[in-house]
DNA sequence: TGTACATCAGTGAACGCGCGTTCACTGATGTAC
DNA sequence: TGTACATCAGTGAACGCGCGTTCACTGATGTAC
């Protein structure tokens, strides 16, 4: 059983990667649990033995995304000094690259959809708080509203960079936003 | 024939209208042709006298909703004094009631949804532009870039109060994001 | 070491349903004489 | 002013399709003796 059970957890994580990957890119409502197995290689069929619905599997992919960030958020602002772990997080964040790629912050992509399905929405909470707690250890005077409002900036920046269709103004959004995040270091 | 084009005209705008409204709660994939016209009280037949496509209505919609904001944003900062009118598009796009209302600015309930549909994103760039003229004009300076970083924060404020549970955090970030675009009157 | 059995991840056909779209039709409104 | 006709917005049944979900089954893997 105990490889049995390797093998299902295995399994239930590359459903999870297929997801967040075609979810960012084309919206929930845009991939069919067909297509999410597809992806993994396997028939829709054996999408319940992991994932109790579609509902259940995009929460656990919002919760697991968003999760990852702020862990990684959080060891930025550990190991590095405070100037230098701000400037890796935000020109990460609004890498026009990994912007285009659809392997951005789910926030940006599924924002919106996210807030609508109740269970994604709670099952996020504790990782947008996690965020804000490793923003606000690298803000200037540690201040949270510096954070909140620094969050609001990057996220919007990317949701406003992926609506310009002129590649030039998208940068500009992208390059905006980093520039008000990073520069008030008074 | 006045009479009936003026009676075809009446009924797309109300189309528009509720679809406007069911599209930013519910999202453009949440909400069925049928529903809308349900709304206008018409049956849903009668939709593609009026639309070529639902693709169509979404476009027209996104870029309605999006060239009124322009407009209003272009209006107030003619008519108000710099500081008065950037005060008033702030506090009126961060606006708890407004947001939770549903009728807040597209971008923020429909922004990563546009994005993916070309014909809608094709549809909004003039707006966009618009009201991006309209934010720089009222900006320090007139800083173009200072107009970008607003405009993203205010977008991604929305985007996470919305997400955020709790709502003393969802206020938290309209409020960050309100006095983070209103302070730098230098 | 080999055979019989149990477990369980994954298969694929089938289901009901809702959606976007079409179309023949209705009935109200406006026009022509 | 009244009658016959044309126009056209809206009706509602019907369509095909794709989706989320179910379920009886398969076949590979691991266990018991």
């Amino acid at each position: 059983m105990a490889e049995a059970t390797a093998r299902h957890t295995e399994t239930h994580q590359r459903i999870l990667e297929a997801a967040g990957r075609l979810f960012r890119q084309n919206g929930i409502d845009g991939v069919g649990v067909d297509a999410v197995m597809k992806a993994v290689g396997l028939t829709h069929g054996g999408f319940y033995a992991h994932f109790a619905s579609k509902e259940a599997l995009a929460a656990e992919v919002a919760q697991t995304l968003l999760e990852k960030a702020a862990h990684n958020w959080d060891e930025i602002s550990r190991t590095e000094n405070g100037d230098a772990a701000l400037r890796q997080i935000v020109l990460s964040y609004l890498n026009p690259e990994k912007i285009a790629s659809g392997a951005g912050c789910p926030l940006t992509s599924l924002g919106p959809d996210v807030a609508r399905r109740s269970a994604s929405r709670s099952a996020i909470g504790g990782a947008l708080s996690g965020m804000l707690e490793a923003l606000t250890r690298l803000m200037p005077g540690r201040r949270r509203e510096r954070a909140l409002a620094s969050l609001s900036t990057m996220v919007g920046a990317v949701v406003l960079a992926r609506l310009a269709e002129d590649p030039a103004l998208s940068r500009s959004f992208l390059d905006a936003a980093a520039a008000s995040v990073l520069s008030a270091e008074e």
